[in-house]
DNA sequence: CGATAGTTTGATATCCTTCAAAACCTGTGG
DNA sequence: CCACAGGTTTTGAAGGATATCAAACTATCG
């Protein structure tokens, strides 16, 4: 998580949109999980979409930014996976939330400009970069483009408060199970699950890091989950077989993630 | 944490602001606060002090709202005390934030409008309570308490990112000794400091319900404290004697408090 | 095919919880 | 002014969940 500098190369042409079928209007990512909160027009989507055009490809454990700096851009996942982390002083670290394509990474740059975490890549990715005024001005072309990333970084808030029961009250394996179930909640809303399937990239060290785990227990609780017959893991890829017990396990109630329709 | 319902008595007159020495123009707690974040002029102050006019008096135990509620009001605390908490289904409670004069509780609202957590009030408050189309307008009526809002939201997630990683990776002793500095510093910024000394009016079991801990463990902790003479607490007053060592048991940085001024 | 990162297993230590009871406050009514 | 009740703090003893340390095993990738 912490290669020497940003050493990004522009993606010549075409960048990989992953997860979407229909070729004449390739949304990005971040396009499909807007839209997912508020109905998009076609405008709101190309203004969007827009952001897809020159993306910078990052390589895993690369950093986009680190704790102390000064932000200067936006930056938004469009395919790839990331984190935003902290570092203690005794070589501890702690992730304070996997990072999705769609996902917006320093929405704190907005108002603060010195972020108070870092944010770094599990693997290679594709990522829009944009200056902070630029994105500002898109935010506020649309209305429901500006509605959507308020509510987006509403649920982002969301999802840490859950987290922090989580870590706070829950033993090893409803943690986990509630990780399970959240991620899998939110890879459905980008359209990356496919069938009972989706992407699960993380080291068992990573997952660790993020439900205040050491990798050993992390993976004793795993084999729990596994031998039970609740989900199972190879490739890169999660299973789940029974998730209704997995959502009760870990006592998930996804309203957290889903906001209502407004009034 | 869950009397019957708001019943809420309307103070008659002069409600009680706290902590502020001017005695011509005695800006209440959310001013004082968003003042320390955007030097606001006198219209500003102004158009903030005016929430005060009718605050509503609560009492401890009550909750201003429930989980899953319907958000109808933007409420602030103007003095007393309260949290942000949400109960799990065993019967657990995780206090996610204390909530101290001067801050908004349901931020959360302008958006969702369905709440994720609860807010109750650990001490008889005054709350200035607002629908949430005047606050909004009262949020846009200035540049500078619109960005001061932004702020105190962003820092409020700050504070929650910190929290997690308190729980996440320090022990009890660290736990707390970062809850002390932090809450200190909150006071400190609205004024409520006084010498070496602030208001302390949790009991253990909140203290512990917000770090994840045991009233018990809680209890052993503190002791620790007190006997290695860092702190004491007396009356509802937490007396701190030895700051500097508390910020270097907690790993306490209070950077993702202040946020630095803006270019 | 060897190097490196990630996973798995085992044994032991520690921190924190749980349960239970006593001591201590604080406010209230007689 | 005292006695009493309820909540809060304190203490003790024992159990459990997770960490720590160390080593073997397994993938993966140049």
């Amino acid at each position: 998580m912490n290669k020497p500098a940003l050493a990004w190369r522009r993606l010549p042409s075409s960048p990989l949109t992953s997860g979407n079928s229909d070729p004449a209007t390739p949304d990005c990512a971040l396009t499909r999980k807007f839209d997912s909160f508020v109905r998009l027009d076609a405008t709101d989507r190309d203004l969007l979409n827009a952001l897809v055009r020159e993306p910078l490809l990052g390589t895993a454990g690369q950093d986009l930014f680190q704790e102390g700096e000064q932000a200067e851009h936006a930056y938004a996942l469009l395919d790839g996976w990331g984190c935003r982390y902290k570092n203690l002083g005794n070589g501890k670290r702690q992730i304070i939330n996997f990072l999705i394509p769609g996902d917006i990474c320093d929405v704190y740059a907005f108002v603060s400009r010195k972020m108070d975490y870092s944010v770094g890549l599990l693997t290679d990715a594709n990522v829009a970069v944009s200056s902070l005024s630029n994105f500002w001005d898109l935010l506020w072309s649309s209305p429901r483009i500006g509605q959507a990333f308020f509510r987006s970084t509403i649920i982002d808030e969301g999802i840490l408060r859950e987290r922090l029961v989580s870590i706070a009250r829950r033993n090893a394996l409803e943690r986990l199970s509630h990780f399970v179930c959240e991620m899998w909640a939110r890879l459905q809303r980008v359209g990356l699950t496919v069938g009972d399937t989706a992407p699960f990239p993380f080291t068992q060290e990573q997952i660790g890091d993020t439900l205040g785990l050491t990798a050993v227990h992390l993976n004793r609780t795993l084999q729990i989950l596994r031998t039970q017959g609740l989900i199972s893991v190879q490739n890169r890829t999660l299973r789940i077989h029974d998730p209704k017990q997995l959502r009760e396990i870990g006592g998930f109630d996804s309203s957290y993630l889903s906001i209502e329709e407004m009034a």
